[in-house]
DNA sequence: CGCGGTGTTGATCACAATCAAGTGATGTGG
DNA sequence: CCACATCACTTGATTGTGATCAACACCGCG
């Protein structure tokens, strides 16, 4: 993945900017902004950004890198929750009790640009399209997570289908490839958020290779038939058309 | 259930305050924030609240009565995300893009307080703790929608067990019964918010009944052994101990 | 009454989990 | 540089949970 990292942080250069809190600010504003940013080394890869139940001092923006975020069960179990890209915000979950509610962990080399919560909300105090933008944040987060809870009542085709789409759209707004991309997470990820075992999801993504409408090599795929993937993504559960079968 | 209902709209005789939007502010903020509040006529069973798509305008916080709130996904299905009782706060969702992402649907007669959003927002400029209490509940949605996308990823009975006793706690907190409440959705919505289907709803509250666990008479529940019913919400998957089979 | 909506119970089936073995990449020490 | 371990992933065989199909019970209501 290319560097989105710039050596001096400052939300002006940076190139996430309208996919980030300062999207639609003014740019006394975003400078008002960059001000309160806290500079914070990368973090390797299997390394925690923070832990479930720390109280929640920041949130922090994704400038490169990815990170899984994941909540341990009653049964000791982790259960993934999401997955985070540059340019998205985490740890908004903390507002409730000001305690992270999930875990978060890098996937791979990553670095963040960590927003202090009393410098925020400050800011936020005098800057309304700022709070506002947070609001819309705030929403997004809501919203992506009802989509998360229609997805887990889908059969595993669907999900996979989905988890791919998902993933392709979000490279897209942030520049990449829409059609060739790797996987930053592990199979074992994928299954633990999709709610699935690794078994399935391998099986799911050698059943849409065979069909021609992807290509996996490792963690890299390629799409070939985004149509296709998209047909599947909308098929009703019952009656699903045969999708050209090879 | 007993009515919460007052006759004059006002935050301060409202016995729902310390749970509503008004809690953690002063008598004097109090005031302010009623002073907002439009009133509504009381909706009926199965009378739309809002409709996904539409502008969203104002928040909604619950009087008295029950809501369900639903997604119309790709194949022309609806999808209910959850239910609502006195006390909390629905549109959030709609912040992302100032629609309503879901619709909202009364369960039976209900009433609401509306706040129309460009005062709320005003308001919030003012007083900082209602800002802080907005984020508090956006919080809150946020980690209960992750709980929900934990919920499908678990086995039938597990889903069952943690909706009673996610609506028993909810009742306790309103000062209602913990043991004893109406269930104000029907099967087929339980069974479509739990991502399961009626019969096997049906099959769980029969085998919860049969074990002594709940009593069920049509929607009423009883539940006879709470620590039963948590024991099952904890359970991991597999090795679920036999939980005193009658 | 009989009817329709709502919920229960039973029989069968299918999808995904589980169990089990095998492949392929990567890394390490001899 | 190769033997070997380890980890990540794939593939195959079997099983079990919950969906589907189907019939039936219950309740309110005209």
């Amino acid at each position: 993945m290319p560097e989105f990292n710039n050596h001096r942080i400052s939300c002006p250069n940076c190139k996430l900017a309208d996919l980030c809190l300062p999207h639609g600010l003014q740019p006394q504003e975003v400078a008002q902004l960059t001000g309160i940013i806290k500079n914070k080394l990368p973090l390797q890869t299997d390394q925690l950004l923070y832990l479930q139940g720390q109280t929640c001092e920041s949130l922090y923006a994704i400038k490169s890198g990815s990170f899984r975020s994941f909540i341990a069960t009653a049964d000791g179990e982790e259960q993934t929750i999401g997955f985070y890209l540059p340019g998205e915000l985490m740890g908004l979950d903390a507002f409730q009790h000001g305690r992270f509610n999930c875990s978060a962990m890098a996937l791979e080399t990553a670095s963040v640009c960590e927003l202090p919560l009393t410098q925020l909300n400050a800011l936020c105090a005098r800057i309304p399209s700022l709070q506002k933008q947070l609001m819309r944040t705030l929403g997004k987060e809501i919203a992506s997570d009802h989509d998360k809870i229609l997805l887990g009542h889908r059969p595993a085709k669907q999900r996979m289908a989905t988890f791919l789409l998902t993933l392709s759209h979000r490279y897209a707004a942030l520049g990449f490839s829409s059609t060739l991309f790797n996987l930053t997470m592990s199979r074992y990820d994928i299954a633990n958020y999709l709610g699935l075992t690794i078994e399935t999801v391998s099986r799911q993504l050698g059943l849409l290779g065979r069909q021609g409408i992807i290509t996996v090599k490792q963690r890299g795929i390629m799409i070939n038939n985004m149509q296709a993937l998209q047909l599947i993504v909308n098929a009703c559960p019952q009656a699903c058309p045969p999708v050209a079968a090879v």
